[in-house]
DNA sequence: CCTTTTCTCGTCATCATGACGATAAACCGC
DNA sequence: GCGGTTTATCGTCATGATGACGAGAAAAGG
């Protein structure tokens, strides 16, 4: 039997929560197609490596902290036989989710790294899509997850984990409102016993990631259009 | 640049409820490897075809019935070296939703095909993980989506509905508190205005779906542990 | 000492949910 | 016709989660 051939990329979907708002790692490319374009990173599975695998290399490569407190989970596969004028490649996209981290910029194959605001960009490939499709899995996540830790570092306080929630929902939450949920919600997160301190305002306590892998009961967004 | 060789193939987890259980669609291989075991339909990715066009077409080419009032999505890919002795092969699965159809044996390259209530079968390559993440996003999606109804006839009682969520969840609901739930959620069922008849009885209003493409609020499952 | 800022705790009305009683509308057997 | 059975539909009530918001606690700075 005969079948066609194809090639196999690893594209992630790097999120970070900097300045208030929600940003993507995203590298100028460096050879055709779409030579100076930006584009998700990314790049070809080896052989004998397994999807996983290769998604942590890539992550690995192109920010240098590989999952340090950070989520990596695969997002989707893209294969639209256009999608790449070389031929057919298939893509499975990865999403990581990672604490606000300096971006190493001595990337190995990408001319440059950086992080930029989501919205409209004017990707290569089909990676705008790529993209939409990662923030929204991210924002879905939000809501039935403690996922919003890995957004953040070891230790943090509860309004930085609200502020991350307004990031990437776009949206104010009451802090009082918050931080009864946060800390009333079984798993979510739980105190260290530490405080901030030195900041404006009352110190704040320090919680970690909580071990639910579920959020019980949920923290749902407003919905457009209730 | 030179980079790995894959084949690139769709599988697929057919679900559906008769006899009050979740169903899967099996077919036993006809050729090597695994011959004459037990595996998810599926097959190789053609030249020119995208990814959804090959589910589709393999879940016409196994049914019969392309998606009639049914649901398809792409559930996640797998991709690890040994998967396949072949060779290097990536299959992107997707898990499609239907309605209890018989299955027209007649397939193209499969010497039998049939339902099999899900649980543990000992299916060729690793179809035993991937029928069971499509089971779990199945159980999930019925929490925030309308997709049960994926499971019904295009009329259908609230019965009905709620007899797909017992099989699929494996618990049993409350037929008042559901038939509150299904009628008040916005968007859930809409009223035909028909009725059935001749059962035992008192006769039930018929529904179709919906537009809401998610229910709000969620018709959450209890979870296990709380 | 007073103001500002932020964190933390409380109150209250509203809504969704689980448990369950009661009625409605068909059928069956006699 | 007439109870008895079955299933559908509606209602009630206690409980728990949520949104809106008041108020005290604990720091910094003038």
């Amino acid at each position: 039997m005969t079948y066609p051939v194809f090639a196999v990329t690893v594209d992630l979907v790097v999120l970070t929560v900097r300045e208030g708002g929600l940003h993507v790692l995203l590298v100028r490319r460096g050879i055709e197609p779409y030579l100076d374009a930006w584009a998700l990173p990314g790049g070809f599975v080896l052989e004998d490596e397994d999807l996983p695998t290769a998604a942590r290399r890539e992550l690995a490569e192109e920010t240098g902290l590989a999952g340090a407190g950070g989520h990596l989970e695969q997002l989707a596969s893209y294969g639209a036989p256009d999608r790449d004028p070389r031929g057919r490649v298939v893509t499975v996209a990865y999403l990581a989710l990672l604490p606000d981290l300096p971006v190493p910029t001595a990337g190995t194959d990408a001319a440059e790294a950086e992080w930029r605001p989501v919205g409209k960009l004017g990707l290569a490939f089909d990676h705008d899509r790529i993209l939409a499709d990662g923030v929204e899995r991210a924002r879905s996540k939000l809501e039935y997850t403690p996922l919003a830790a890995a957004f953040c570092p070891p230790e943090f306080t509860i309004a930085a984990l609200r502020q991350v929630y307004e990031a990437v929902w776009g949206e104010s939450l009451d802090p009082r409102n918050f931080h009864r949920k946060a800390t009333s919600t079984p798993g979510f997160v739980s105190p260290t016993g530490g405080s901030t301190e030195g900041g404006t305002g009352r110190p704040a306590r320090l919680y970690r990631r909580g071990d639910a892998a579920l959020l019980n009961p949920p923290l749902l967004r407003r919905r457009p259009g209730d």
